[in-house]
Parts: C-alpha cells; structure tokens; sequence
RNA sequence: GGGCGUGUAGCUCAGCUGGUUAGAGCGCGUCCCUGAUAAGGACGAGGUCACUGGUUCGACUCCAGUCACGCCCA
C-alpha cells in the first residue's frame, strides 16, 4: 500500500487536531494565500469594530469575531477579495484611568501638575499592553484577521482623518458650540456620555426638602417646593407648576401656603392642622412672583427675568409638593423651559463642582459638601419647611464612582437633529439582522436623534483641531497636517493633546495669536470615523476609498445600537449622505447559565480557553452561531450547551469521516485523480444517489440562509444532514465497505462517501474552519488546493438533485420506524429473521417508493420479503376529519358541524371517498356538503389483535410465525453477534480474520453448520468448527436459549 | 416613565402568509442494541403555547391590555 489517509482516530482530542491545523496555516501562510487568490476579484468590503483592549478578551469578543470570520470565509470562498483589518481603540477614559490609578494621581489638578505630555504617552505606553493576549485569542478561536495591517485610532495618519472629517462637517455648518446640561463628573472634571452615565447607576440616600418661597404679592403667603439637591437652591430661578394641576392655598397659623391638592396628605397629617383651604388650578399662579431664597443673583430680581411663576409640563404630583423648583443651569428639564421662558441660567460652579465667587459664602467648596451648610441656613432663616431623606437610583461616575452633577457646560456638538431625515432614509437602506432593528430600536432612536455632544474636557483622545482668538471673535478649523503647519510654521509629528497645544496661528484679523480650544473628542466620534481614517481618506487610497465604500458587512453587538453602529451612520451621512454598511448583524449578550450578567467576580461561567482546549474552537463557533444570540437575543451560556452540539454535528461528523478513513486505508482505496471529489461518476446505488441529493439540498438550504446573513438558519441543516449521513446512510452503507469483494459496488460505495465528505468540508469550512481543514487535507488529491479555506464554496449540482428519491427515502424511513416499533412491542429482536413484512397504502404513489426500495426495508428489517397492498381496512380502522385549511374557507361556520358529521363517517364511505367517489354529508338546515378526497384528512388505527403500525397513509404488518429455517437463521445470526462482541473485546482490528471454535447442542450446530460460509464471511473467519470443548479460553454464551462456548484466535 | 425585544415540555430551542392531536434535541422512565461507542434504536411520561380580553367557523400565530425578564433611553 503506497500513500494511504493519514489515520484517524473517532476518539480524537479535537483541540489538539485545532493547533495542527493552527500550525499548518501558520507555516502555510494559508489567509495570506487566501487573499493573495482573491485579489483581482470583486471587493467584499467588512469593517472591523474596535475593541478596547483594557482587558482580554470575553465571549461576547469571541461570539462578535466568530461572526466577523464566518462572513468573510464564506465570501472569500465565494469569490470575493475580503480585506480584513483588526481595529483597535486606543484613546478615552478608560484608559486615563488606569494611569492615574498606576500613577496613584486623581484628577484634572495632579494631571495637569504632572504634565499633560507625561500624562498622555503613559496612556500610549499602556494602551496596547493586552494585544498579544488578544491576538493569542482571537486566532485560536480560527478567526482570520490581519494583525499586522490594524489600525490604531491614536496613529498620526488615523488622527489626521478624524481632523478631515471634523473640518467637514464644520465647513458643513453641522458643528457649534452650545450649552448643554450634562451629567459630569466633579472629579474627572468632565460631561459623561450617556452611555458612561448609565454604567453607574447606584442606590443612594439624599437630603430631600421642602423650602418656602414667600409672595410678593400676599403677605405671609409662600409657595412650598421639593428637592433633592439643596446646593441647587442658590441657582433657582423660577418655580414651575402644571396648568392643569390642582393646587390648593390652605392657612396654617399665620401661615399661606400653596401647593398641589394631591400632595397635601403627606404633609399634613390631618385636616385639622390647616385651615381655610382653597382650590385653584396651576395657571392661576402663573406669573406671580417671589422674593429669592438667597442674594446671590439679584439682578435677575431687579429685571424681572427670574423669580417668578412658570407653567411647565413635565410637573407632576407624584413626589414633592407639586411645584418644581427652577434652576435651569442644573437640569434638563428646568433648561428646556427655561429656555422658553428666557429665565437667565446660572451655573455658579467650576470645572472641580466648586462654587465659584458668585456664591461668597460657598466659595472653594464642592456642591454636595455644602449641602449641609445651606439647610442648616434655611432652616435658621425658617425657609426650610420639612427636611427628609430619599433613598432613589442615582448615577455615578462609572471610574471613579462620584455622584455625578447634571449642569450645563459649554460643549461641541454635531447638528445631528438636522440629518434626522437623511438618517432615516440612510437606514432604510440597510438589511440589519435581525430586521426589527432596522425601525425598532435603531429606527426609532434616529428619529428621536438629538446633538450628539462631541467634546471631552480630557487628555487622553483627538484634540478638536479649533482653534480661537483670545476673545473668541475669530475661530479656525485645522483638517490637516500640512494645513497646521502651515499655518502654524512648525513640524507637527504628532496630533494628540501636548504635541498641539503649544502650537498657536498667527491671527488673520489683527487679533494677535489663535490658540486651540482644551477639549478632546468623543472615543464614539473616533471609532465612527474608522472607515475614512483606517485608510487615512482622503490624503491616501481615495480612490479605492471612494469605490468601495460602503462597507457590505458589519457585525457588533447590540449595545452597539448608541454606539458604533450610531456613529458610523452618523458621519457617513453627513459627509457622504449614504449608509456606512450595508449588511449588520447584531449579537446579543451572553449571559452566565444562571441567567444573569458574566461576572469575573461570582465565577459563574466557564473559563474561555478552558473551554477552548476541552471541547474545540470550532464546537464553541458552531454552539455559538447556532443560537439566537446572532438575532440579537440573549444567550445563557451553558458548557452543557457545548457538550450538546458536540454530540449532535463534531463527534458524529468526525465518526464519518473516520470511518472512511479507517476502511479506506484497510481496502488500500485511494481517490482516483479523475473524478473522484468531484461527483463526476454518477452511482447506481440508491443510496449513493440519496446521499448526494440531500448534499445537494443541504448546499442550496446553507447557501441561502449565508446570503440572507441568517447563521443560525445556516447551520440547522448540517444537523439532519449528519444525522442521515451517519446513522442511514453510512449504517445502511457499512457492509458495502466490508465486503471482501473489490467490485463496482465499493468503488462507488467509497467515490460517494469521499466526495460527500470533501463537500461536507467545504460548506462546513466557514463554520468549523479547524476540523473541516484537518478532514480536506487528509481527503484531497493533490489536483486539489492545498487548504480548503482555497476552494470555491461548493455550489449546489442541480442535476444531482432528485427530490423525488429523497421523498421516497422519506417514506422508508417511515416504514422502517413503524416496522422496528412493531417488533419492539412484540419482543421480536431485530437478529431474528421474519418471513413478511406487508406494507399496505391506498396512497399509489407511497407504495411504489417503498417498492423501489424494498431490498433496503427488507435487509433493515430482516424480513424475507415484503409484499405490498392497497386495502387498508383489512388492516386498520379508517377515520375522518375536515382538512380545515380546504373546507374552513368553503363552509365558514358550518364546519363544525361538518367536521362532527365526518368523524362519523365509517371506514367503508371514508375508503369509497378515497377512491374518488364524492360523499354527501347531511347537515342541519337541509343542507347537504359534497365532500371529496381532498376535503378531508383520515387517520388509521390498527385493527385490535393484528401487529400492525400506521402513520400517515401507511399501515405496515409484520408475519410474526416462525417456521424452523427461521430459527435456525436467527440462531445463526445471534452466533455471529456473539463472535463480533468477542473479536471487539479482545481487541481485534477489524480485518483481523480468526478461526473459531465452539461447543455447542445439536440444534445449534446444525444451524451453523448449515450457513456456515454465511458465517464466516461475516466474521471474517478462515475456519468455524464445531468440537466437543472449546478450549481454556473459550467464553460461554447463551444462544437464543442454547448454551454454547466460544473461542476465537487470530488466525 | 418611554422605546425595542423576549416569554412554547424539567432544560435548550423549532413552529411559513391564522386551519383544530403544538414539534425536535437533551434530560427523565421502561426496554433493546453493542465493530458509529465522549455512541445508537423503540416506547412512554411531561405543555391552561406568560396572563386577560377581542377579531374569526377556527388563534401559539392577528389586535388591545396586563405581568415577568433583558437591553436601550429618560
């Protein structure tokens, strides 16, 4: 035997089979090949989401880059050239953060002390300290990436390209700077995003008080109002209640207070501890005016612009006195309509939440620390009514922890709400997997998109390339370089924060020097600008930028939706006017099995890489992909989960191929160049036809489930396709192999298995690209390509196709179920042989495909011989009911009454029936229903005291009476079963032929005797004799109830 | 509080444009098989399709509302 398969082994450790093929790919160079192949081919163009690599990577990582792998495969092998380029994301909090933490400093003060340069190349220095771990990583998981062509959003050139786009938006008129309540954090001295607010939302106790506000207008009268935050009070600037609210004035002592009916129980125990009560509504206090809490801002008082009473529709009497206390420099909703009613808008603190020289007596002091000060003063100046505490869900600053401040703060925006509709129409462009999204959740939040704040008070990130005049009348927008230093007359290296700062442009206008604003960008704005700065657009590649953008396909998870997936969308539509992507598919999270989030700290989910070299990449791909976590829902990750799909494609995939392999390598059997793999010699077996038509159909149902970017709908069919290749098709198979003789039959019985499995490789290739590598490169000839990651996917031979067999493969694998139930219930073990199996269908049609097939039912079954009838009856009772989806529509609501009438039907009219003759049914009313075959369905039951089985329109009967030559068969068939078990225990190999020797009764050895060549083919066996003791080592059995010992050796 | 999604057997999930006995796999029980063995087969138990109402001859499916969970937003 020359080059025979490479053993292989069913209990292989598939982890280890993963890091050959690593290995081969690695010293192959075999992605690189892949693309080199593809260069010359259409584009196939995917973008990359960046990660942050503060951490290593976590199963959502490692579900998002199955995806992003799975695609890409698939279209390379498709035909297409899929560039691949790894993102990361370099800059933003997270990672100034964890410098101040190793640095041991806190805040803007120490880093501005330290020096912003120090600062900020620590930040570079530890930014890419995990990407070997990622890398490490992602590639064990098979996930072909280019590392080593990534981008970094704080490279010059990928920084340069966000200076472009900013420029373009801004020569666009869709950046300005405005005011804008946002929640910020006192320490980091910086606005929070929305998306960082809600990371830290946290149960706290806060001061929550009622203060008085005395009229001007009516002596001793005083509205009463509720907060949560004091140190907002020397910055209240009106009072808002609701037009429509019910207020009541009511007189305690020598009292007026005001506030809203529904509040007066909580605070007033009792109607007797006020009196003179009276009802008005909200607007009839609109317009009055009050005498403010504090000094500070009386020229507001002097002008009339505060300290009045507004009309506000977000009031309401659910907490508080039912009147909102105004300080429009701190809340979102006081600012909206204080913007309406032109109320001035204080904000009397500095960048650390410190009270600035516009409060004296707070000065210097952060807000919440004053909070006690200013009720202490309340209460001595008896504006302070009611103090209490409140215990409410209230956010924190995600790092360091900080109760955060909503104030206003002066910030840079993109004027996102006038793209709202050339968003939407971008949107509708886009297929989103799943496609609720695309106007669900990602719809909808466009239509509700507001200014997308852009700036960061912070160091680590892309300076705004503005710069101004020192009294700001005249402002600059840098987009390039070049365009800075000329401007500015120095070499510019490096665009972050302490390489730009220093530079200044001389003014244009006489005003001396421009210097450039402090902010850094939004880490969203970056990463949304990702597919114009990997390429660095539009100062290189801008023609292959230009002709192939959008990108076809994107994947992230749904937490995405805020995120990139936002961002992207947003500056392509503002510079491009189009989509960013064209296809996305969004994952969901992956939970812990419990059901809750994974969490390093409760350990209660498994270790990625242990799951990795347990079970094997590729069954975590599959487990991962075939779930609904890739149409956006959860996933509860479960090991078990693991195990399941292990046992359901890898263990019964890999026992295929090995069986292949194993009898391949025993026959000498070798793929002849010609043909072989290709499917090019078309088999007469059945089942070699039957097994290349469902291929075939599996080919078409994958190949259309990939082009819709359905991964789960993909992978469904493999399952049932293993199932039929393994346990029909190489069981009904396996003596094909065995036999000694190398006719026809075997050849093609091996052509077909070897061409299945290498097509099996291939469209698995995207899925399992490990395993179905190992198997093409054991199978392949060397015609072939070296990987099969370098082959076409397979398309879907049409002509090989043959519906009609599959169907009728269908209905013996019907029959053959009914015939095992049969003798399950009629302890008739499948090793005795039977005279007659009947297979009995008025249906024509099913008969003749079992018919075609009988020798397969037969052998299956072990039944001598199977014979076919059309009388049902003779066999089973018929019964009737409405096929509801035909009669439903024709007799709307008399088919009750019909259905009742043919269920009464017996078996004589429903066989007429079926026979073609139209039965009349009498209803009420005198009406009567003309029925034909095809009104109703009918069901069979087995007559009582038959053996017999029905499903659907097959009934099946087995002749359980033994005559003597059946006996003897089955003893004969139980002898060998017993002498397989033997050579399997001893651990023969299974061409190993022995010689046998047994003691036996009469009737036993006459039954060998008489089939001994049948015998001995069987367990390939050179001599089976009978004597009168078998020997020391001989092992006794019972044979159908005959004692018998056995020996074997190997011959 | 708002938006979106999810809720089907003990578990993981299918269920097309509404058609009357709601499926699969795992798990469980009984039995069989043992050269596919980290298997395989037969049979069985297990479901008020989250709940309530509506539309319809007919609702897991469509509509309205409620509840629970998740994500996002306030």
């Amino acid at each position: 035997m020359n080059t025979m398969y490479k053993p292989v082994s069913s209990k292989s450790n598939f982890a280890e089979i993963e890091r050959d093929v690593l290995a081969v790919w690695k010293a192959s160079n075999t992605f690189q090949r892949s693309l080199d192949q593809r260069r010359q081919a259409p584009e196939f163009v995917f973008y990359d989401g960046p990660p942050f690599a503060t951490g290593t990577p976590h199963y959502g990582h490692l579900l998002a880059g199955t995806i992003k792998d799975i695609v890409p495969r698939y279209q390379t092998m498709r035909g297409h050239f899929v560039d691949r380029r790894f993102g990361w994301d370099c800059h933003g909090l997270p990672v100034e953060y964890e410098v101040e933490q190793d640095l041991g400093i806190s805040g803007k003060t120490d880093i501005e002390t330290m020096g912003v340069g120090v600062f900020n190349e620590r930040c570079r220095s530890i930014v890419l300290r995990y990407t070997r771990e990622w890398r490490e990583t992602v590639t064990r998981m098979g996930r072909w990436v280019d590392f080593d062509r990534d981008y970094k959003t704080m490279e010059p050139t990928y920084m340069e390209s966000i200076w472009w786009v900013f420029k373009s938006l801004w020569d666009k008129g869709l950046i300005y700077e405005g005011q804008k309540i946002l929640p910020y954090c006192p320490r980091c001295a910086t606005p929070l995003s929305n998306f960082e607010t809600n990371q830290g939302y946290k149960d706290v106790t806060d001061p929550a008080i009622t203060v008085r506000f005395k009229l001007d207008d009516e002596p001793n009268a005083y509205v009463l109002a509720w907060t949560t935050t004091p140190w907002t009070l020397p910055s209240n600037m009106a009072l808002a209640v609701g037009s429509e609210i019910d207020y009541v004035r009511v007189e305690d002592g020598e009292d007026v207070y005001y506030l809203a009916e529904a509040r007066l129980a909580s605070y007033y125990k009792s109607e007797k501890d006020y009196r003179g009560l009276r009802r008005l509504k909200g607007r009839e206090l609109v317009g009055r005016t009050y005498e403010p809490l504090f000094p500070y801002f009386a020229e507001h008082k002097a002008s009339g612009a505060a300290f009045r009473i507004v009309a506000a529709d977000f009031v309401t009497t659910e907490d508080g006195t039912g009147v909102v206390h105004m300080a429009p420099g701190f809340g979102e909703d006081d600012a909206r309509v204080g913007a309406i009613e032109k109320l001035p808008a204080v904000c009397p603190l500095d960048a650390e939440g410190k009270f600035t020289s516009e409060v004296p007596d707070y000065v210097g002091r952060g807000v919440k620390d004053a909070d006690a000060d200013i009720m202490a003063r309340l209460k001595r100046e008896h504006k302070l009514v009611h103090r209490d505490q409140i215990t409410h869900s209230y956010p924190h600053c995600w790092r360091c922890d900080t109760a955060l401040l909503y104030r206003a703060i002066s910030t840079w925006f993109v004027r996102v709400e006038s793209l709202r509709e050339r968003l939407l129409a971008a949107n509708s462009q886009i297929r989103w997997v799943p496609e609720h999204l695309r106007d669900g959740r990602f719809g909808k939040w466009l239509e509700g998109a507001r200014d997308w704040a852009i700036s960061r008070n912070r160091y680590w990130g892309t300076p705004l390339p503005i710069w101004r005049s020192e009294d700001g009348s005249e402002v600059e927008c840098i987009g390039s370089i070049r365009e800075l230093e000329e401007r500015s007359g120095a070499k510019v290296t490096d665009l972050h924060k302490h390489f730009v700062d220093g530079l200044e442009l001389p003014s244009r206008q006489g005003k001396g020097t421009l210097k450039r604003i402090p902010e850094v960008l939004d880490c969203w704005f970056e990463s949304g600008a990702m597919p114009y700065a990997q390429a660095h657009y539009p100062f290189e590649n801008k023609e292959h930028f230009e002709a192939h953008f959008p990108a076809d396909f994107i994947a992230e998870g749904l937490d995405q939706t805020r995120g990139w997936f936002y961002t992207l969308m947003v500056l392509s539509v503002a510079l491009f006017d189009r989509p960013a992507f064209r296809n996305v598919v969004v994952n969901g999270l992956v939970l812990a099995e419990d059901g809750r989030k994974m969490s390093k700290r409760l350990k209660n989910y498994p270790d990625p890489a242990y799951m990795i070299e347990t079970y094997g990449a590729d069954a975590l791909r599959l487990y991962l992909i075939y779930s609904p976590v890739v149409r956006a829902e959860d996933l509860r990750f479960s090991e078990e989960g693991v195990k399941h799909l292990m046992r359901s494609i890898v263990i019964p995939l890999w026992n295929a191929y090995s069986f292949f392999v194993t009898y391949a390598n025993v026959d000498g059997w070798q793929a002849g160049s010609a043909g072989a793999g290709s499917g090019g010699r078309r088999s007469e077996h059945v089942l070699d036809r039957w097994i290349i038509s469902s291929l075939e159909t599996l080919l078409d149902r994958v190949v259309s489930a990939l082009d819709a970017y359905d991964l789960q709908r993909a992978v469904r069919p493999f399952v049932q396709f293993v199932e039929d290749l393994t346990n029909w098709y190489i069981r009904r198979s396996r003596r094909r192999f065995w036999k000694s003789q190398d006719d026809a039959d075997k050849q093609q019985a091996y052509e077909t298995l070897n061409y299945v499995l290498l097509q099996l490789s291939k469209v698995a290739a995207p899925f399992m690209p490990f395993l179905s590598d190992s198997i093409y490169m054991n199978l392949r000839t060397p015609d072939m390509p070296e990987s099969v990651h370098l082959c076409d996917f397979p398309k879907a031979n049409q002509a090989q196709r043959d519906p009609e067999l599959e169907a009728e493969m269908a209905d013996v694998m019907t029959a053959v179920q009914l015939g095992r139930t049969l003798r399950a219930a009629h302890d008739l073990k499948v090793r005795q042989p039977l005279a007659t199996m009947h297979v009995v269908s008025r249906n024509a049609k099913t008969r003749e495909r079992i018919l075609v097939l009988r020798d397969l039912v037969a052998d299956e079954l072990n039944v001598k011989a199977v014979t076919f009838g059309e009388h049902e009856t003779d066999l089973a009772t018929l019964k009737a009911k409405p096929d509801f989806k035909v009669l439903g529509p024709r007799l709307g609501p008399k088919v009750k009454e019909a259905a009742k009438a043919i269920a009464a039907l017996d078996s004589a009219t429903l066989e007429r029936l079926a026979s073609g003759q139209p039965v009349d049914v009498a209803l009420s009313g005198g009406v009567t229903v003309t029925l034909v075959a095809g009104d109703v369905v009918i069901e069979r039951t087995p007559l009582p005291g038959m053996v017999v089985a029905a499903e659907g329109d097959l009934v099946v009967a087995l002749e359980t009476k033994l005559d003597d030559a059946l006996i003897r068969e089955g003893l004969v068939r139980e002898f060998v079963n017993k002498v397989q078990n033997m050579r399997k225990t001893t651990g023969l190999d299974v061409a190993d032929r022995i010689r046998v020797s047994y003691a036996a009764g009469e009737a036993l050895r006459a039954a060998l005797e008489e089939h001994v060549d049948y015998v001995n083919a069987e367990i390939l066996s050179l001599g089976t004799a009978a004597c009168a003791d078998a020997g020391a080592g001989a092992e006794a059995w019972d044979i159908n109830g005959h004692p018998c010992r056995i020996q074997i050796v190997k011959a």
